[in-house]
DNA sequence: TTTATATTTCGTTAATCGACTAAATATAAA
DNA sequence: TTTATATTTAGTCGATTAACGAAATATAAA
């Protein structure tokens, strides 16, 4: 328990990785689009989020050559009870509101291709 | 609100400070208490607290040479919500409950002047 | 098969972190 | 006032972390 615990608590306890939980409650999202939105290299936004799925705090599904991330709403007790307090304590902050906002306009097939980096 | 939530996540996404928290669940300690349980250099436990204070989980009295602290229970919405989810999840752990059982028994009286490290 | 593109992995760098010892501070006791 | 003791602060060291660019991997399109 302690280190389970304390393992989701390292995770989470990044600034872009909260921002990146935040996002994917909005809709799922593929590493393209939440890279145009934090404006990180790739690679970065590529390793935060194989700390945010090896914590069980998101899952990814790979459909042709993108790799989409959502949520893992199956996941243990211990993850669902402290992302969903964090969650709730997130909403209403500025940042967060124009992630929320960019998601809903961001479209993959305008951005890929455009986004080197 | 991410700042913030970043900071008392980042604040307890560490072994020893979850000990602590769940270690004041119990009851106030004093420094030497809590370095006698920990067996850490007094100084790293000091730190440890600072950050915990700072963060605003817990809250220290001082009392003639000693320094005792304890849960913050006026603390703001932010740090009650996540720290009383993360007390639950530590419930039933071998090392928490064996330090539970530790913190029942120790006396400063006894410990403070023979645990020089 | 070759080329383009989305993602991951690797290697580097600067910053942060947790541990320690030693020194400084503060208070109680002698 | 001097001494002992509880805690904090300062400084050091090795490990971890978040960032990047470059190289490797995987898949779709030409």
């Amino acid at each position: 328990m302690l280190s389970e615990t304390c393992s989701i608590l390292k995770a989470m306890s990044d600034k872009n990785r909260l921002r990146i939980i935040k996002m994917l409650e909005v809709k799922p999202l593929c590493v393209c689009e939440i890279t145009d939105i934090l404006q990180l290299a790739t690679s970065t936004v590529s390793k935060h989020l194989t700390i945010l799925k090896d914590a069980g705090i998101v899952i990814d599904k790979k459909s042709g050559r993108w790799v989409t991330y959502e949520l893992n709403h199956l996941s243990v007790k211990h993850v669902q009870l402290i992302v969903s307090v964090v969650i709730e304590l997130l909403d209403y902050d500025k940042l967060i509101d124009a992630d929320s906002k960019r998601v809903l306009k961001v479209n993959k097939d305008n951005i890929c291709a455009n986004n080197k980096r």
